[in-house]
DNA sequence: CTATCCTGCAA
DNA sequence: TATTGCAGGATAG
């Protein structure tokens, strides 16, 4: 079936050898020959001459990669393959790709960019991403590859990969189709002005990388494996035999049968050993604080600390994330290999690992802007609830307001602890509140957390009005929307089944508004990038992590950074409550927070 | 070798 | 049985 490609081979010098170009045979079926290097001239020569719409494929799982196909033509490209394109041809390419009068259709906009970037080519004119085009569709779709979509949107289905030829003619033929339904849905704005956009900026991104301070994650990497070693030792004395500590099987085995510790919940397969349990049967046995310093020790190892500098390119000696712009059904991008988008922060060693992310170099720093609590913002501006607005125009400390409302104190007498638990309320709203999440997450009964949810609704009475009316519209459109139009489909809001339907509802609250922070942030790092060419400045954006950009600026940038990021992103769309944005700079991404 | 489970990190 | 993700290691087939 389908297997998520990495894109990580782009550093690969490239070259642009003439492997085969197609002409058309009649019309409507493109047959594909090898051409010589005077004929794949005059091929070019004549698309540039006739400026009709083309469509330019990368393919990167083929074992011919990066291939550029031009609609009507098929040009394939090989990394480091013998021979290059004459110069001629070059000029060719990039006349056509730089033409404004030749509209460009493609499958994967970012990945072309990326490609095209390392031969110095750009591309110009109107672009269509039938990639991206059917992530506004239906952004739920795991698989966007032209078979799939050939088979939704065209009828005709192949249990094979599609060749050179027919994802050319299948990406002709989506591009009319998915473009009528992108009108129909009113999203046609958003693909033009956030997503195609977007996945330029993300290629930006990609290409620029982010710099590694290996001196660090070695330095931590020793004292680590020191301080496992001795938790392995004693955890063995502990249990009195060697087993393997990162199998769950064999460590309920130690706890549970031969050490008769009191079993707290079991898994589909067996007897849990998750943080919540040993965290409980700490209070019995040293064994679980031991096992719980191990598990985290290895983890920030193995995903981290080794891991990191392992995905070094050696070519720019920096980390190049994959941004994936289709792979949340909220509208959110995910990053992969590494994915930057969970490194730790919360204990200690976490934050070391956060050291290793550096500026660029001594004169340089990193910048980070932080949207201060957006998702309550964009709650009190969906739902119009006067207390939530009022707060946030007088830039009062909304969880402290929350705990005065559903504790019945003043504000001056709400204690820290309150303010603790209105936070996770606050938190509990946006993911679709449940009583038996928030009593989990509160560690209280579900009667309790019940009069919480009670007391925050009659305390805000339009955010209880607006999630009635988005499941209300979820029932009847079968989707709900964010601000900017994204649509988010919820099949089971209809269900008969009470626990999927009610997950269908949590959706219906959050996606709006996670997908609506989504919106806010991709315009602002459209608007943002723009600026930084405008004023040609030096500064680059390389990081996304869902409310916050990171930087790397000169230093001598960094006021006048501070300056264009604010605007920009507190200013991207009017809301009914100020956006805030807080920003700080450093020379590693810890020190910048 | 691939798929799935368990675990745990982030916003 | 709180939202959205990615990833490593163990294990089953």
């Amino acid at each position: 079936m389908f297997r998520k490609l990495e894109f990580k081979t782009w550093l690969k010098e490239l070259s642009l050898p003439v492997r085969q170009a197609g002409l058309p045979d009649s019309g409507q079926e493109h047959k594909i020959q090898t051409y010589s290097a005077e004929e794949g001239d005059e091929a070019l020569r004549q698309i540039s001459a006739s400026k009709k719409e083309i469509v330019i494929l990368v393919d990167c799982s083929s074992e011919v990669w990066p291939q550029v196909k031009l609609n009507g033509f098929y040009l394939s490209f090989k990394n480091s393959e013998v021979g290059t394109l004459p110069p001629t041809q070059i000029n060719r390419l990039r006349q056509i790709l730089e033409d404004e009068e030749i509209s460009k259709i493609t499958h994967d906009f970012k990945t072309l960019l990326i490609a095209l970037k390392e031969n110095h080519i750009e591309i110009k004119g109107k672009v269509f991403d039938t990639l991206l085009a059917a992530y506004l569709l239906d952004p739920a779709k795991v698989n966007f590859s032209l078979e799939e979509l050939s088979w939704e949107y065209l009828g005709s289905y192949s249990n094979m990969q599609l060749d050179e030829t027919a994802k050319t003619d299948a990406v002709f033929k989506l591009k009319p189709i998915l473009e009528a339904q992108l009108k129909e849905k009113e999203l046609l704005e958003l693909f033009f002005k956030v997503e195609m956009p977007l996945a330029a900026v993300l290629a930006g991104m990609e290409l620029k990388g982010v710099k590694i301070d290996t001196g660090v994650l070695k330095e931590l990497s020793v004292k680590m494996q020191t301080r496992t070693q001795e938790l392995i030792e004693k955890i063995y004395a502990l249990a009195q035999e060697e087993f393997n500590i990162n199998s769950p099987k064999q460590l309920s085995r130690i706890l549970f049968e031969k050490l008769k510790l009191p079993v707290v919940k079991k898994t589909k397969t067996g007897v849990s050993t998750d943080e919540e349990v040993l965290n409980k049967l700490a209070s019995q046995h040293p064994l679980p604080a031991m096992l719980l310093e191990y598990r985290q020790l290895v983890k920030l190892t193995s995903t981290y600390i080794d891991a990191l500098p392992e995905l070094i390119n050696p070519s720019t000696g920096r980390v190049h994330t994959s941004f994936n712009q289709t792979g949340t059904e909220t509208g959110r991008l995910s990053s992969s290999s590494p994915n930057l988008q969970n490194i730790p922060i919360k204990t200690e060693l976490g934050r070391r690992i956060r050291r290793a992310f550096v500026a660029s170099n001594q004169n340089f720093s990193l910048l980070c802007a932080d949207y201060s609590q957006i998702e309550l913002r964009i709650l009190a501006h969906l739902s119009g609830d006067e207390n939530l607005i009022r707060a946030f125009k007088k830039d009062e400390d909304i969880h402290k307001l929350t705990a005065s409302l559903i504790f019945n104190q003043k504000i001056t007498e709400v204690t820290n602890e309150m303010r603790d638990t209105a936070k996770r309320v606050n938190f509990g709203i946006i993911y679709g509140i449940s009583a038996y999440g928030l009593a989990k997450d509160l560690g209280v009964g579900q009667e309790k957390a019940q009069d919480f949810i009670d007391a925050y609704f009659l305390r805000y009475p339009k955010v209880r009005n607006l999630c009635d009316a988005q499941i209300k519209k979820a029932r009847k459109d079968g989707f709900v929307t964010t601000i900017l139009g994204r649509r988010r489909y919820l099949p089971q809001i209809n269900s008969a089944n009470n626990t999927l339907r009610q997950f269908a509802e949590r959706q219906a609250i959050n996606a709006p508004v996670q997908g609506s922070a989504a919106d806010l942030i991709k315009l602002a790092m459209i608007n943002i990038q723009r600026g930084l060419d405008r004023k040609k400045l030096q500064s680059r954006l390389t990081l996304q992590v869902h409310d916050e950009l990171v930087f790397d600026c000169p230093d001598a940038e960094v006021n006048q950074m501070q300056e264009l990021v604010r605007q920009t992103m507190e200013n991207v769309l009017p809301l009914s409550v100020p956006v805030k944005v807080s920003i700080t700079a450093g020379k590693n991404w810890l020190d910048a927070h």
